[in-house]
DNA sequence: CTAGGGTTAG
C-alpha cells in the first residue's frame, strides 16, 4: 500500500476510538521517517488524531515526532511534544534521538536540560551523547560522559561504543587513546566486540592525526585487533581501512591476506586505498582478482576502479567498465545507482567528455549534490568557465565544495577579481570555507598579484588554525613569489609543518622565476636527499629557471636524466622548454636537431619557443619559418603577428612589417591591450600605454619628465627603437608612447613611502626600453624594483637587473 | 568499515 492510498483513507468516517487507533497503527507502518512521502502522511494522522479525540500512547507520539524531525518540521514536533501532559524519559530520549538524526544538538540539548533530574538513566544519557557523537562534537560527549558518572550512573556497553567514537573525532595524542583504553579495561566491557571495535577505530582515527604518531598507534591497533576473541565483519573492515586510511598499504594487504572469507567491504578498502595513494595498476588487478573469484561487486567497488580510471586517464577501459557494470545490479529502475552516475559522470569529465558527462548528467532521475558537482569540475577542468559560471548559478544547492570549485576555477582562468569576489559572497552566505576554499582565494591572489589581500587571507588562515594546510601552505608560496616577496616564499617553505611534492615544485617555480636558479637547483638536489620523487612539472620548473638564467649545460642534464634516471618521458612541454633554452643561448643547430629527432611531430609550444629564440638573436629567416607553422596551427593568435611584424621593422624591412600588420588585421586578430598594475594602500591601480585616465596622471607624467632628466645625467638614453618593437598600442606604432610599466613604477615612486620597495605586474612581456630604463630609475631613486611580466621577475637594484638583460 | 564531487606546483 503507497502513502498515496492511506493519504486518501482520511475521507474514510471511523465511528469510535478504537478504530482510529487502529488506523493510525497501520498508517504508521507504513511510515519510514526518512522517506519523503512519510511527512504529508504524519499530517493526516497528526489531524486525524486531533479531529477525533484519540489519545495516543506514547510510542506512536514518538514515532510521529520523530517523522516531523527527520522532515525538518521541529514546530509540529515540539507541539506534539508538548502536548503530552507528562512525558517520560522515554519520549524525551526520543526526541533528543530525532533531533540529532536531524542534525540539531542545540535543540536537543534543550531538552536534556529540561528533564528532571531524578528520571535521567543511562539509555537518556546514551542518546545525547550519540547525538554529539554524530554532530561532531567529541569535546561535548565527553563531558557529559563525565558527568554521568559523576551522577552515580552506569555506563553500559553503548555508552563505551559511543564515548570512543565520539572520542576519536578530537583524539590526536597517543595518550588520548591509553587514557580511554585504561577506562575500558576497568569497565569489564573488554570483551564486548562492539566496545573493542570502537576501540580499535579511536587509534586507527588517532594515528591519522598529524600531530600523533602514526606508526606506534597503528601498531597498537593491530595488538588489539590481534587480542580480540570474537571478532565480526566490522572488526577486519576497521584495522584494514586503519592500515588503508594511514598509508601503510602492506599491512593491510598482510590482514586481508588472513581474512578466510573476505567481504566485499575488505575489497573495496583495499582497491580503494590503491587508488588513493595511486597505485593504479595495483588497484585494477585486486578488481581484477575479484571477478575471477566470481566475488559480487557492488556500487563502491565500481565507483572506486570508475575513479581509478578517471585518475589514470584510462578512458578506454573506463568505457568497457560502462558497459561491463551494465548488465549488473547497482541499479534502481533501470538506472544506475546515482553513485555510480556520479563516478561515470568523473570519468568522462576527466578524460576531457565534457559533453558526454553532461550527458549522463541530464539522464539521471534523482540527481545528488556530488552529481552536480562533478559537472562543474568537468566544466572548470576543461577550461570551459562560462559554462561552468551558468552552471553554477543554476545550482539548486551549493555546498562549501561547490564554491570553492568555482572559486578555484575563476582564479586558474585569470578572473582573479571573480574569483575573490565569490570568496566574500561565500562568507557573506556563511558557508563554511575551509582550507581548499582559501587555497583558491590566494590563487586568485596570486592571479592579480594582490599582496596585502593575500597577507591578509594567510593571517585568517593562522587565525583559524589552517596553518599546517598543505593546499593552503603550498597556495601561499605560490602567492607571495608572484607578488614578488620571494623571501616570503621562502621563509613560509621553511616553517611548513609538512611538506608535499606540490610544496617542493611550488618553491622550486619561485626561486627559478625570479631568476635564482643556482637556489633552484641547489633545492632540488634537496628534495631528492629527502627522498621526495620528482615529477614532471619538477623538470618543467627546472629547465624554466635554467632558462632564465641560460644555464644550458645544466638544463641539457636535468632533461637528459628525467627519463634516464626518473623513468619520466619527456612531453612537448618539456621539449618546448628545452628548444627555448637552447634558442636563448644561440644553439639553433641544435635546437633544429632535437626538433627532427623527437618522438612526435612539432605543435605550437615548440614553434613558440623557437620563434622567441629568433627574436632575440634576431634570426629572421628561421623566425619566419616558425611564424608561419604558427600561422597555420593557431592563426587567431596575437602574440606571433607582433613579434614577427617587430622582427621584419628591427631589421628595417618595414613593408613586411606593414604586411604582417595587415594579415593580423585581415584576420580579425585583435591584440591583447598591454597594462601594468601596482597595489598601493591596498587599491590596486592599473594602467594603459599612454593613459590618461588615471586621477593624479598629470603628477605621474610631471615626475616622469624630470626623473628621466636625471636618468640621462646617469647615462640613460631613450631607446627609439623600441618604439618600433611596440607591445602595447597597435595604432601608435610609431609614435613615442609611454609605456604601461613606466606609468605604474612612476606611481609607486610617487605613492609609497622612502625606500618601499616597488612591486609592478604587467600581463605581457616588459619592453626593452622599459627594461632599461628602470635599471637606471632603481639608480636615480635608490629604490628596488621589482617588476613581474606575462613570464618571469626583474629585480631592478643599483642600476642593474637579475635577469642580466637575459630575458 | 568501503565509494562517487574539491585544493596547491607549470
Amino acid at each position: 500500500m503507497s502513502a498515496a492510498t492511506a493519504v486518501s483513507a482520511e475521507n474514510i468516517c471511523y465511528s469510535d476510538v478504537r478504530s482510529v487507533a487502529n488506523r493510525v497503527a497501520a498508517q504508521l507502518q507504513l511510515c519510514c521517517p526518512h522517506s519523503s512521502t512519510s511527512y504529508p502522511l504524519a499530517r493526516v494522522i497528526h489531524a486525524r488524531i486531533i479531529t477525533s479525540g484519540f489519545r495516543p500512547r506514547a510510542h506512536i507520539l514518538n514515532r510521529l515526532i520523530d517523522i516531523y524531525c527527520k522532515s525538518s518540521h521541529f514546530t509540529y514536533a515540539k507541539q506534539l511534544f508538548d502536548g503530552i501532559p507528562q512525558p517520560d524519559v522515554i519520549a524525551r530520549t526520543t526526541l533528543i534521538a530525532a533531533y540529532s538524526a536531524s542534525g540539531n544538538p542545540k535543540l536537543a540539548r534543550e531538552v536534556f536540560d529540561k528533564t528532571p533530574l531524578n528520571i535521567r538513566d543511562t539509555v537518556f544519557y546514551n542518546a545525547m551523547i550519540t547525538c554529539y557523537s554524530h554532530n561532531n562534537d567529541g569535546h561535548s560527549a565527553i563531558k557529559l560522559f563525565n558527568d554521568m558518572k559523576r551522577k552515580g550512573l552506569f555506563p553500559d556497553n553503548f555508552t563505551y561504543t559511543t564515548v570512543l567514537a565520539a572520542s576519536s573525532l578530537i583524539a590526536d595524542h597517543e595518550n588520548h587513546c591509553k587514557q580511554l583504553h585504561a577506562v575500558v579495561a576497568k569497565s569489564g566491557t573488554e570483551t564486548v566486540t562492539s566496545v573493542m571495535n570502537a576501540l580499535v577505530s579511536l587509534y586507527v582515527k588517532c594515528a591519522s592525526s598529524p600531530m600523533a604518531s602514526s606508526a606506534l598507534l597503528m601498531d597498537s591497533a593491530r595488538k588489539l585487533f590481534d587480542e580480540m576473541t570474537v571478532k565480526d565483519e566490522l572488526s577486519w573492515t576497521t584495522i584494514i581501512a586503519g592500515f588503508v586510511r594511514n598509508n601503510n598499504l602492506d599491512a593491510a594487504r598482510e590482514v586481508f591476506n588472513k581474512m578466510d572469507e573476505k567481504l566485499v567491504v575488505a575489497w573495496n578498502a583495499m582497491i580503494s586505498g590503491y587508488v588513493h595513494k595511486g597505485l593504479i595498476s595495483e588497484a585494477l588487478e585486486m578488481f581484477r582478482m575479484m571477478s575471477l573469484q566470481g566475488i559480487k561487486q557492488d556500487e563502491f567497488t565500481y565507483t572506486s576502479v570508475l575513479s581509478a580510471c578517471a585518475e589514470a586517464g584510462l578512458f578506454h577501459f573506463g568505457k568497457q567498465l560502462h558497459a561491463y557494470i551494465l548488465r549488473t545490479e547497482v541499479k534502481t529502475g533501470g538506472e544506475f545507482l546515482v553513485s555510480v552516475n556520479n563516478a561515470l559522470i568523473t570519468l568522462y569529465g576527466k578524460c576531457g567528455k565534457v559533453d558526454q558527462a553532461r550527458k549522463i548528467f541530464g539522464q539521471i532521475a534523482v540527481k545528488d549534490l556530488v552529481s552536480w558537482n562533478a559537472v562543474l569540475s568537468a566544466y572548470v577542468s576543461a577550461r570551459r568557465i562560462n559554462e561552468a559560471k551558468h552552471f553554477f548559478e543554476k545550482m539548486p544547492e551549493k555546498n562549501s565544495l561547490a564554491w570553492t570549485v568555482m572559486i578555484s576555477g575563476f582564479a586558474q582562468n585569470a578572473f582573479g577579481e571573480e574569483g575573490l569576489r565569490l570568496f566574500n559572497q561565500m562568507r557573506l552566505n556563511g558557508i563554511e570555507q575551509c582550507d581548499y576554499a582559501f587555497a583558491g582565494a590566494i590563487t586568485a591572489c596570486a592571479v592579480l598579484a594582490a599582496l596585502e589581500q593575500g597577507r591578509q587571507l594567510h593571517c585568517q588562515i593562522i587565525r583559524l588554525g589552517f596553518d599546517s594546510s598543505l593546499s593552503a601552505g603550498n597556495a601561499l608560496i605560490t602567492m607571495y613569489a608572484r607578488c614578488g616577496v620571494v623571501e616570503a616564499a621562502h621563509t613560509l617553505f621553511l616553517t611548513m609543518p609538512c611538506l608535499d611534492s606540490v610544496s617542493w615544485n611550488a618553491m622550486i617555480a619561485a626561486l627559478g622565476q625570479h631568476g635564482h636558479a643556482a637556489q633552484a637547483l641547489e633545492l632540488y638536489e634537496e628534495m631528492l636527499e629527502e627522498q621526495i620523487p620528482p615529477d614532471r612539472i619538477t623538470f618543467l620548473t627546472l629547465l624554466s629557471a635554467c632558462t632564465h638564467a641560460g644555464l644550458v649545460e645544466e638544463g641539457r642534464r636535468l632533461f637528459n636524466s628525467m627519463s634516464e634516471n626518473f623513468g619520466i618521458n619527456p612531453g612537448e612541454d618539456h621539449y618546448a622548454r628545452l628548444i627555448d633554452l637552447l634558442c636563448r643561448a644561440g644553439k639553433f643547430s641544435e635546437a633544429k636537431n632535437v626538433i627532427q629527432n623527437m618522438p612526435f611531430e612539432p605543435g605550437a609550444p615548440i614553434w613558440e619557443a623557437l620563434l622567441a629564440g629568433c627574436r632575440n638573436h634576431r634570426n629572421l629567416d628561421l623566425g619566419v619559418q616558425a611564424a608561419e607553422r604558427l600561422f597555420d596551427l593557431m592563426p587567431q593568435h596575437d602574440g606571433t603577428y607582433i613579434l614577427l611584424s617587430n622582427m621584419f621593422a628591427t631589421a628595417g624591412r618595414w613593408e613586411d612589417a606593414a604586411k604582417v600588420r595587415k594579415l593580423m588585421r585581415d584576420r580579425g586578430v585583435k591584440k591583447e591591450p598591454g597594462c601594468s598594475w601596482i597595489e598601493v594602500e591596498n587599491n590596486v591601480h592599473v594602467f594603459l600605454a599612454d593613459d590618461t585616465a588615471h586621477p593624479e596622471m598629470h603628477a605621474i607624467y610631471d615626475y616622469l619628465y624630470k626623473l628621466v632628466l636625471r636618468m640621462r645625467k646617469l647615462g640613460y638614453v631613450p631607446d627609439t627603437k623600441y618604439v618600433l618593437h611596440d607591445t602595447e598600442s597597435e595604432q601608435k606604432e610609431y609614435a613615442l608612447s609611454t609605456h604601461s610599466e613606466k606609468l605604474a613604477v612612476v606611481f609607486g615612486l610617487l605613492k609609497l613611502p622612502r625606500g618601499a620597495t616597488i612591486r609592478v605586474f604587467k600581463n605581457l612581456r616588459i619592453c626593452g626600453d622599459c627594461h632599461n630604463a628602470f635599471r637606471f630609475m632603481s639608480m636615480a631613486e635608490q629604490r628596488l624594483i621589482v617588476v613581474r611580466d606575462g613570464k618571469r621577475f626583474h629585480h631592478f637594484r643599483n642600476g642593474e637587473c637579475s635577469c642580466g638583460n637575459y630575458w
